[in-house]
DNA sequence: ATGAAGATGAAT
DNA sequence: TTCATCTTCATC
């Protein structure tokens, strides 16, 4: 059986409500360290929601650049979040990164966060930058080169994909994008 | 210079 | 449900 096939900056040269559901399944390592992709979120720019709607700052210069390069933004001034950009260059459209099934690094995991339980290790958009060491130091770095790794899902086995509202959107937003690996137990919540 | 809000996480 | 924590950006 062949190894997955990397995915290539092209990859997220697409919709971002098509990527999205596309990297649920696939693989994300960052230094040798990662997992299974089981939950995303999807920001157009057209997206009240989205760190682009209100035109380009210095924090989200990122966005507007190439598809395929992370996008790194400091939360509640403690976590970092990562993004992957989509779209055509100047689109300004991103997936965030939720949520990992834990496969790769584990140690390297447990030691960053301070935990043992694998299912609290990458459970969300803050745990899962520090589990990987993620820091905006690789904001704008490119997604198929390392230090990341990112596989794509085997096709054999379709992913089962929940759809639900985001997490922590107050604004109005036309699309509810949130995608996850059902019945996934490394979600940040359960869809519902 | 100042202030309000924020794509979270952990504890209560 | 509360709060820690601090950058970003708009406003003054």
């Amino acid at each position: 059986m062949p190894r997955p096939a990397r995915l290539s900056r092209n990859f997220f040269a697409r919709s971002v409500h098509a990527v999205a559901p596309d990297l649920v399944g696939a693989t994300l390592l960052f230094d040798r360290v990662g997992g299974i992709i089981v939950e995303v979120e999807a920001y157009h720019h057209t997206d009240p929601a989205a760190h682009s709607y209100g035109g380009q700052t210095p924090r989200n210069a990122v966005m507007f650049g190439p598809p395929g390069y992370a996008y790194v933004y400091r939360s509640y001034g403690i976590h970092w979040c990562l993004n992957f950009v989509c779209e055509a260059e100047g689109s300004a459209s991103a997936v965030l990164i939720r949520a990992l099934g834990p496969t790769e690094g584990l140690e390297a995991m447990r030691r960053r966060r301070g935990l043992d339980d694998p299912r609290a290790l990458c459970s969300g958009p803050g745990k899962l930058c520090q589990a990987l060491g993620v820091t905006i130091m690789h904001n704008g770095l490119p997604l198929d080169r390392a230090p990341f790794e990112l596989r794509a899902r085997s096709s054999d086995v379709p992913a089962e994909t929940a759809i639900g509202p985001r997490i922590g959107i107050t604004k109005a937003a036309e699309h509810p994008w949130r995608y996850g690996l059902k019945g996934s137990p490394f979600l940040s919540r359960r869809f519902g």
